[in-house]
DNA sequence: TAAATATATCAACATATCTTGATATATTTA
DNA sequence: TAAATATATCAAGATATGTTGATATATTTA
């Protein structure tokens, strides 16, 4: 139960269905970029890819200094069919903007 | 974006939850029946039910004072999921107690 | 038609979640 | 090693959601 919980309760919120939209469009793409390319401030991106991850949608790769977002593989049915029906949700993703310096 | 919301929602919530299992193993149930067996007051049990029928998950019928819900049909092929999932979630669901007088 | 029954809705309070700015931690570069 | 960069976390305020008791509405029965 609070595993199914935690995974709609992941998914109940308009900003986290763009980012989740955003990066598996994108692949994977670290805080910065998404930060940059969403105009949201750092703690805000950060809390929201960390209720994802714990809601079993995305995974994390860290690699030097960033932190590299991108969707968990392999992914159950049922988060599958998540996604495909998100695929058909109208929202706005912005484009890929790059936010980090180097 | 809306709807998806609404329909995320709905399952937004571990009462909510356990009334969709409940009508969907009793089939067409009354709220007062929903009442007595959760151990609910009624405009607790009343307004959840209105989340779960905007959210797109049952249907209403009236006949004569009474208002019965059941899981609406036909239902898509998302909603249709969430319920195959939900059949593997650990919950408890209470047995039917009838609660109307006649 | 009055009383009883079933259900819906409202207002108030309690609880949970989101946003923000500040701060902490870790890695890289100078 | 100090400064810069990237990310995470915390605390406080704002907003949303859940629960409850009271009230409203509709149907049935006496």
């Amino acid at each position: 139960m609070d595993i199914f919980l935690k995974t709609i309760g992941g998914l109940n919120d308009e900003t986290r269905l763009r980012i989740v939209r955003f990066i598996e469009m994108h692949g994977k793409v670290c805080v910065c970029d998404i930060e940059a390319s969403f105009e949201m401030i750092q703690s805000r991106v950060s809390r929201h890819l960390k209720i994802l991850k714990e809601a079993g949608f995305l995974k994390l790769e860290r690699e030097g200094r960033w932190a590299y977002y991108s969707i968990r593989t392999p992914l159950d049915v049922f988060r599958q069919s998540v996604l495909a029906e998100l695929r058909y949700v109208e929202m706005e993703i912005p484009l890929l903007k790059k936010g980090c310096d180097v």
